[in-house]
DNA sequence: GGCATCCATACCCCGCGGGTATCGGTCCAG
DNA sequence: CTGGACCGATACCCGCGGGGTATGGATGCC
């Protein structure tokens, strides 16, 4: 099977449409039906249910859908790192490209680009910030080499992690606040708090959960509307280093650990990561 | 770039001999030096430094045979697992794939098959046996959908995994040993053990490691060497279900735990292994 | 220095991927 | 009920690119 394939087909199974399929692969449609028709038959197998007004996949569809995607992953991978130390090996910049979720860790990240500078071994580390949920696929395609990941809220199927910090919740809160000098809350009581309503962040697709809360974009935002008593938020316990007057920590009793992990795409284990990944466990 | 682009690149980085890895791939030497130059060309960078004498690879050479033996596995793997359900669709057999290793975790194996066989959406498995360290590559390229492993000896590296068991280790030796009796050893003490000297596997490539224990192939075979007092081996605790007259296990105080996992690629979350791993958790 | 080895270049050919035109089936509006 | 819009498949043609053979240029060895 060739890419050309697989990505003919991923467009076919995702617009469910032929002719805008081929618009979006910059094809003709007839070519584009000789193609799928041509990949079915050597797979022995159908793919696609096409009744002249609708098309849907088939269970094989389905499943080759998933494989393909990851295959193209695992090939736009392997094209993306190869240019890039072939960049960087012609004298140029960053050989490392390290992601991380926007203002998550920051501190522990700090330590680690001072220490693996450090190293004798050390190349450029390009840091980059991205969305929540991002990471896994950047490191999948290619596009980075190393995550900082927080488990359970990213997830690191398919990923090479260690582990390098775990932390408890906390609630922040306006200062004056009714839980103000308690030792701890449960998120029981978070779940059910109404007053100040907790904040909304965006969802990976750009779009806003419902509820009384403001929406909020980044933490300077969110920490001015906190302590103007608007809203309140749950964050690990790293971003007590975030606190300024009018905001009080309540850590939460029973809420799950956050882990902080760092991770990379297995068999990739080239000598840069290798060395960050070592400087980063003896932190 | 396409999946012949990375195969005949691969080629070339194994064989480094352009005239070799042409051979190997079916085609004459010319078009495959125009297909690497070509590569290059749109990569914008040197792969293979060539000496008309010598060739190797470069460093981005170096990176991009590890990205493409992953990607190729993929693409092997959709091929592999699409052609799979297709047959299944068609009213033909095993729609699932189970690997481990011959002759361990047999118990719990057996356990999960009854289990599993018993559930609503279940469906046909396929067991197979595999040599070590088989497993990892066989879910990785489509060969199989899930794999029993045991760590620390198997990787589980770019697997998603669950734990299923945790086991201590136990040495087996004949009835009448100076240990018959004690309660545990200790790994320093297991090492230094010459009589019976430990038996010997073969090695992932056929061969044997050395020493003066006997060369064994199966367990069958192993236990009556052992019972004969010609050689003493190290296994897990399961493996007392095999014991037999004339065999005595003692337990291993300081030897690291092994610990039995349910892994199954990432992304390739399918029903039936979903409701496989689901089962297994519950025993 | 002759030779063997090995990769690159030159040149030719044909298969295949891609294009246009058109067909056959299905749904819907009037 | 029927014409038209829509959608995928088929028919046919063309040009590029991948593959072949022949040969050149560089290098290490006897």
């Amino acid at each position: 099977m060739e890419t050309r394939e697989l990505r003919y087909f991923v467009a076919v199974a995702e617009e469910l449409h032929f002719g805008r399929a081929a618009e979006r692969l910059g094809i003709a449609q007839p070519p584009l039906s000789r193609a799928i028709a041509q990949l079915e038959r050597r797979l022995g197998t159908v793919l696609l249910e096409r009744s002249s007004r609708t098309t849907s996949l088939t269970e094989a569809g389905q499943l080759l859908l998933r494989e393909a995607r990851a295959a193209l992953s695992a090939v736009e991978a392997a094209e993306r790192r190869t240019r890039r130390v072939g960049r960087a090996g012609t004298g140029q910049s960053a050989s490392l490209v390290l992601v991380t979720k926007s203002g998550a860790s920051s501190e522990l990240l700090a330590k680690l680009l001072d220490a693996y500078a450090a190293e004798p071994d050390a190349v450029a580390v390009d840091v980059q910030l991205c969305g929540i949920g991002e990471q896994g696929p950047m490191l999948r395609d290619g596009r980075a080499d190393v995550a900082l990941l927080h488990l359970p809220h990213d997830s690191v199927s398919g990923l090479d992690v260690e582990v390098l910090a775990e932390e408890v919740q906390m609630v922040l809160l306006p200062a004056g606040h009714d839980w103000t000098g308690r030792a701890s809350v449960t998120t029981a009581e978070v779940d059910a708090l109404t007053d100040p309503p907790p904040a909304r962040w965006p969802r990976p697709d750009g779009t806003y959960p419902d509820g009384d809360g403001p929406e909020v974009r980044d933490h300077t935002q969110l920490l001015q509307l906190v302590a103007l008593g608007r809203t309140c938020v749950v964050l690990p316990e790293s971003a007590r280093s975030l606190l300024r007057d009018g905001i009080v920590a309540v850590p939460i009793s029973d809420a799950p650990r956050v882990t902080t992990v760092i991770a990379w795409p297995p068999h990739s284990r080239s000598a840069g990561v290798a060395s960050l990944v070592r400087t980063a466990l003896r932190l």
